[in-house]
DNA sequence: GATGAATGAGCGTTCATTCAT
DNA sequence: AATGAATGAACGCTCATTCAT
């Protein structure tokens, strides 16, 4: 009874600056493009937003928060060190490849952008980091890893698992490349990568 | 003989926008300030340049070729198949660090502007994908790389340079990271990853 | 009886901007900061003033009054017409540097806004001439006053005296004038202005 | 042979503002609205003045340059005291009258915006009261004029010519009173208000 | 070979105001 | 009696680009 069925504007927001973010890039995208994308007046937005910082911001921190979670699932509910390695590869690669807005905001965003990003907003972005090196510590206890300083490590494979999302998100692999391919190589090279000699 | 003095204007313009990118970055480059710095016009940039995207592109493509001259050096230089795929690695990375401005503009621009790239100058882009292919493949025959499929891998490889150049030049490394580490430590993870066991 | 003991809100608005009037000036006073004041709605401002012309003209209507009521209790109060004459001068000095707010949207607005004032109301604002032209009329019959027409005198005093305000509350003075013996002397030319020679 | 027929587009702009600024006041006028009126674009006026800061600086300059001239034209043409106190006092009655654009951005422009008026600039401004201040003191002198502080008096004396200004250009002015008698009648306040008593 | 003059489109943002509830 | 949601118009300003000379 009494449904409010109007539309969450803020939600609607959200969402249209997410998809246009990856037809149109950070640097094209207008309050007034998303405005006239949603329907709605440009004003619209600043009654959810305080400018436009604040929106990709809360977008921003949409992106950590999904990615986090994703990683912390895997922590917990994968005790092998090596499919846990692997499974949180994965998810990066994943992540990155079917939410291509969220990443572009998140990882390829000018730093003059994230310079505004709150500080303590901030530190969750770097939890992700700190479960890939607590991972390879493990690793590295089991005998598994051959990696001396776990938490530069740690950004070395972020670097790698980097560089393959966003070369696929920005079109940049020679189309004769077959992506799935591509895709699995670049896992398998990462995790190689950090292997002991048998 | 005949030929004036002259300073040559398009050189001016590119190397003025190539050192007003490295001080300012993409984003907030105008073709007025860079009319500004040369000394000359705005109107003049058109005499040598149909538009901002013509300015752009041949930038793109002297970086692609300096790029490319370095690879193709080291190729002929080096015979130790190993030597030469870690100089190559390393020279990639070199390359990046050394010319931020070139790096953004080649391998960072949105898709949407390297849509209106030239698709015959995109050639030139690949041939450094075509060296560290047959690198990778003449490794295989001498049985030091594990790799099925080089033309894959060495996209792989490339991926896992450029997540490490695009990770440093877009300062998104955790600051308490030494740099000089990160990058020998990507370099080793790279190298590792496409060794056979030994 | 049976009325309840809410605030009037109307009261509260017409405060809260007299006292942002003062704060932050005419210029940068929007009904949504005023809104935000009061601690209501934008909206609920519209349920008390038609507009913004609105409310400020009431605004401007207390100020005339609580001017009037001053010179009123002068006028019946001093029966000496050179004390009163000077105490009407120094009481317009006081209300305009007590009151800069009430002063400036009373005096000081642009005439394209008092365009807009309703013409009935502007007859309270002459009152206060009437005053002073009194007072002048009564001092050349005394053989103070050394006037030929009060009507114009009143509004050449009263000139005088709104230069005086008007300069301090711009803060256009310079500040090496002690402000004290500035309005001192302001009132001193002012009443040795319309006196007779002894 | 060979005249440039064309327009002075800066001339254009400064006296266009002037004329708006009279007919809108300061708060109501855009650089829109001006390029409007001038039939040239908006971005044209960012061809001669950096911003509006600067457009209504320029104003302002003009306006203290031309009142500076006649009050120095009238110091040096005149020997006798009292005449030229009184040819200044009604030069400055002139001077706001006939250019209402002028005084409004000189004098009764908001002080926010004159804190943004370059200090040296502001030097000139103040070069009138110093006539004033010299005439009085030779007055003083002559014995002609009853003045403690020269200075003091200088502004006191331009509050009231002040005041009598602006409310003409503002419209205060009641309707029924002659506005040559206004003036003239201002005037002799002002002179009589400095004299000594015969 | 080079320029000065000019512009339309667009930017992020703020404003007073309305309307349905 | 009071509000939340929404908007059209305007603001100062910057941009890439054109055109006549």
């Amino acid at each position: 009874m009494g449904t409010t069925a109007s539309v969450d504007l803020r939600r609607v927001i959200l969402d249209t600056t997410r998809h246009l973010l990856v037809k149109e890039g950070y640097a094209n995208l207008s309050m007034r493009k998303i405005a006239r994308a949603t329907g709605y007046s440009a004003t619209s937005i600043y009654l959810y937003f305080r400018d436009k910082d604040d929106l990709f911001h809360a977008l921003i921190e949409e992106g950590y928060e999904a990615l986090n979670a994703t990683f912390k699932a895997i922590h917990h509910a994968t005790a092998d060190v090596l499919d846990r390695f692997r499974q949180l590869c994965r998810a990066y690669l994943d992540f990155g490849l079917q939410n291509p807005e969220y990443y572009e905001i998140m990882f390829l965003l000018h730093p003059e952008h994230m310079a505004r990003y709150p500080a303590d907003k901030f530190r969750k972005a770097r939890q992700n980091l700190d479960v890939l090196a607590q991972t390879l510590t493990e690793g590295v206890q089991a005998g598994l890893f051959k990696v001396d300083n776990p938490r530069v490590w740690a950004s070395t494979i972020w670097a790698s698992l980097h560089g393959t999302v966003s070369l696929m998100i920005a079109h940049r692999l020679d189309i004769r490349i077959d992506k799935d391919e591509f895709v699995e190589t670049s896992l398998r090279h990462v995790v190689q990568g950090v292997q002991a000699p048998a």
